[in-house]
DNA sequence: ACCTTTTCGTCAATCACGTTGTCGAGTTTA
DNA sequence: TAAACTCGACAACGTGATTGACGAAAAGGT
């Protein structure tokens, strides 16, 4: 095998398959959660939706700030904010602090879809343990977090993309 | 600590960070080929239009085929292919076999590209080894490769995140 | 050989979802 | 108080997808 002049190996025309890896791994868990999801009452949620639930978040937010978050601006996020409002996951309320705000907040649905994925993804995460061990998912999460960029964890996905 | 059944460790509320954490290590990645292709004359390369050109692979393809493979319809993939034709990445002959088909083939400039990005794949894989040693990341691909769904490995990833 | 079905690529209309620019209302700051 | 900024909305527009329809060419069945 070739080797670096630091004398780590170099095995070549492999490489391709670890984002492939990487994303098939995100894939799994995201769709096995959306089918689950998808049984218990929540069959129009999308990973594209999910995302901006998450952006959301427990504690509520403004659409400027959902904007920022997934990387779009104000007006794209108070459109998504109309979907996920019409879909019945969050309410919008006015701000009694500020005049020109309006709160978004989780709906009783939205939260209790918040807590199913929650739940969902300790599920996930548990099977692999059962599957490949404790340790080697944790040893995995090490790596990963080890290895990847610290702003590589935006929820801007859908933009970034398409670059 | 929480324990299943089967006596498998349940750590509750921590399982959304390994999606997170994967989709992290894929975007570190992909972030860094894209960085170098555009320093080597791809600056106008994206992620969305990379995996429309691992479509086409090496060996060409017909805009139908392209549109399959990515999840998309014929039409959309027409259009894509255009592009990619605009930016001097294809080039599109008829088929003297069957008078229908168009081929997409690869042009000397994509061609480029995609041995490129094959280049960087494997110097970024290496440098994961160098970092976290080299049975590490071997570890991380076998565990993906068990856990992760064969129908994870698809290029229709716009099109499955949108739902 | 002939007729039917399928496939390929294209045209047209439409939709989903993002963009920029503008604006009035409300808040913050100099 | 006046100026600057922020929020959310409206309008116009661009991009990239969709479905539906079509003619040409290939493939299959009788």
């Amino acid at each position: 095998m070739a080797e670096r002049p630091d004398g780590a190996p170099v095995e070549v025309g492999v490489g391709f398959e670890l984002p492939v890896l990487l994303f098939g791994g995100f894939r799994s868990i995201i769709g096995a959660l959306h089918d689950e999801l998808a049984e218990h009452g929540h069959p129009d949620m999308s990973p594209a939706y999910g995302y901006a639930l998450q952006a959301v978040g427990r504690g509520g937010s403004t659409a400027s700030e959902i904007g920022r978050r997934l990387g779009v601006s104000k007006q794209a996020a108070g459109k998504t904010v109309e979907k996920l409002e019409g879909l019945g996951y969050v309410e919008r309320v006015d701000d009694p602090q500020d005049g020109r705000r309006k709160l978004v907040r989780l709906s009783p649905r939205g939260l209790d879809m918040l807590v199913r994925s929650a739940e969902g993804f300790d599920r996930l995460r548990a099977e692999w343990m059962r599957v490949l061990g404790a340790e080697r998912v944790r040893a995995m999460e090490a790596d990963l977090r080890t290895m990847a960029a610290a702003d590589a964890f935006r929820l801007d996905m859908a933009a970034w993309f398409n670059g």
